[in-house]
DNA sequence: CTGAAAGCGCTTACAG
DNA sequence: CTGAAAGCGCTTACAG
């Protein structure tokens, strides 16, 4: 199909040694000769086998990323992030999606070999442990949203506990009391998280209780949540979704209900999704940026990758922002910055280590 | 790092031919020194080197795929397709996204030579001309939503004028007669096919009168121009927006204004993205399944390269689907399908060639 | 400044 | 049934 290096070089009258110098910029050459190369090598249309020079240079100028079975803007979002932050570097983005289980991510994972340098993993399995039996040692690994401590990995995630912490001190301070959560899937470390901010937050205030009801992060599943608030003997006064998603789906199920938002009852989410404020009445939600996740894992695996980053594992919390609009019915907090949309958004202080 | 190949035949006391073979299942092995080598294999942990094998099959089990600047769901989609058609073959997909100029996309395309078997690209540039100076020879394509017609390439894509054609025809069955459309980006294939169901539905009608309102698939959007037109003098009845982000912007912007939707004005959409049912009203819209579309051009790939399908490229339409909920405030029209959710879906007749 | 040669880790005819 | 050897397309010390 395409040229070799080797027709390059008889094209241009020179050895391949030199067309690869030329190619690569490295190594002395004429300028006569480089020339020369450069025109043949454009006239052919050569391009170096990706493959070829993998083999001997130990390097394939390409990341693997594992995913969980994920839907919607979240998945979009993240390798949009980095797969940005990659061209900048000249990397390529190996994608495999849909993972439930350990045994698919190993198989996945060996198939890797020779084909990737490095690995972002968003692992499904809450444990680190389960992770080390699986992943090929000596390749550097940055995990998302994994567990921050005991675990030779470098980590990054969000501040979803203290963003979920202020959101749901937010409604308590508005005079709330009683507070449901929409929970996240069971194993969804994310999902932990936030409900670990929300249950920090309720202790705080003396008197306040807590509703606990199941969800998996769908529309759906936040509808009918919904509906069974409604039904329920003492609704409570507001509702925090673990994402937007439900909370929208919950929207969707008071509205038919005829319970008025946030008249009635109070909603908030967290994400900040695009279409948080374009939802009835627009969402008041707890922002992060998971494009910026997705740029900084890639980034924190290429300096690893180029040795600019120690061996030690690192752990980054990316902050949150909080974000009030009208359907927790607050007044604009003090402090917060006016924005466009008639919304107010609050930088939470970042919690790094 | 990890074992090569050679390491195990030594372990195993074999050549690295039989363990090739083994590793390979392919040539005669006895079962005794089969076992052997499976054993050793196991113990070091081996993996076949995925640049070497790819040097010497000339197979890198790797598809390209190239995507313009995409947000929101329709990237998830799509590459979920992909990837889990592609896992079923053993195959992986490396993404590139964002690009919306032609350098760009030669640039990626030539650090891919070599990398990938083949390649599927959504290009931002309608001119199937331009694409092939690109495109390197010799390796099979798919074009997602290019031109049809005037390529060498297979191509696959969404009956989106047929899509937009019955929303606009449905919405003229009700009564409307002006019609406004908010457009998609001027340089998105989508956006012109479904600008062109729409000028058509609207031709056949005596004495409908449409207006156009520009838009670039974003929410944001989609709200100016729900204000425009609620500013302007001769308000339309109905809104057919490009996609589902345009159309719930514009809600948002009725809303705002204090115009009843579907009372004041029908509102419709196109894409059937999740969370169409859980606005308010719930949107009445035109389904597409972007999942499938990747699946099915990954699947066309595949064919390709395993040979099943000749060398004459191809070219697929994919049916829509109409969706009535409540934003157009339609009556259930005959025939159509009972759905959850109070909705009712109407297959479109599929435009194949 | 340039070239001949070794070698990266595999697979695959070809002998035996 | 098994092994020795060639070769995929590159890069990189090593000579000259």
């Amino acid at each position: 199909m395409s040229a070799t290096i080797r027709e390059v070089a008889r094209a241009a009258g020179v050895s391949v040694a030199t067309v690869s110098r030329v190619v690569n910029g490295k190594g002395p050459v004429r300028e006569a000769t480089r020339r020369r190369v450069k025109s043949a090598a454009e006239r052919l249309r050569y391009a170096p086998h990706g493959a070829a020079r993998s083999l001997i240079t130990n390097r394939t100028s390409t990341v693997g990323v594992l995913l969980p079975d994920i839907y919607g803007e979240f998945f979009s979002e993240l390798i949009r992030g980095m797969d940005l932050a990659a061209r900048a570097q000249e990397y390529h983005i190996l994608v495999s999606g849909s993972h439930d289980d350990a045994e698919e991510i190993e198989a996945v994972l060996r198939a890797l070999r020779g084909r990737v340098d490095g690995l972002i993993v968003m692992s499904p399995m809450a444990s680190a442990s389960a992770l080390r039996e699986i992943v090929p040692e000596g390749i550097p690994v940055v995990l998302l949203n994994g567990p921050a401590r005991g675990t030779p990995y470098t980590t990054m995630r969000f501040d979803n506990r203290g963003g979920a912490f202020a959101m749901t001190r937010h409604l308590l301070s508005l005079g709330h009391d009683r507070i449901a959560i929409l929970e996240g899937p069971p194993g969804n470390q994310d999902a932990r998280d936030r409900l670990k901010g929300w249950q920090d937050a309720m202790a705080e205030k003396a008197g306040a209780r807590g509703v606990r009801l199941p969800g998996d992060f769908t529309e759906s599943s936040g509808f009918a949540a919904g509906q069974r608030l409604y039904a329920s003997s003492r609704r409570p006064t507001a509702v925090f979704a673990a994402n937007d998603a439900m909370a929208i789906g919950c929207l969707a199920a008071f509205r038919e209900a005829g319970l008025g938002v946030p008249a009635d009852v109070a909603v908030a989410g967290f994400d900040d999704i695009p279409i948080a404020r374009f939802v009835t009445p627009p969402l008041s939600t707890v922002r992060v940026s998971i494009a910026d996740l997705g740029a900084r894992a890639f980034g924190r695996l290429f300096d690893r990758l180029s040795g600019q980053d120690g061996d030690a594992p690192r752990h980054q919390t990316l902050p949150t922002r909080l974000v009030i609009r009208e359907s927790c019915g607050a007044r604009p907090p003090p402090g917060a910055r006016r924005r466009n949309f008639r919304e107010k958004t609050i930088r939470l202080k970042e919690e790094s280590r």
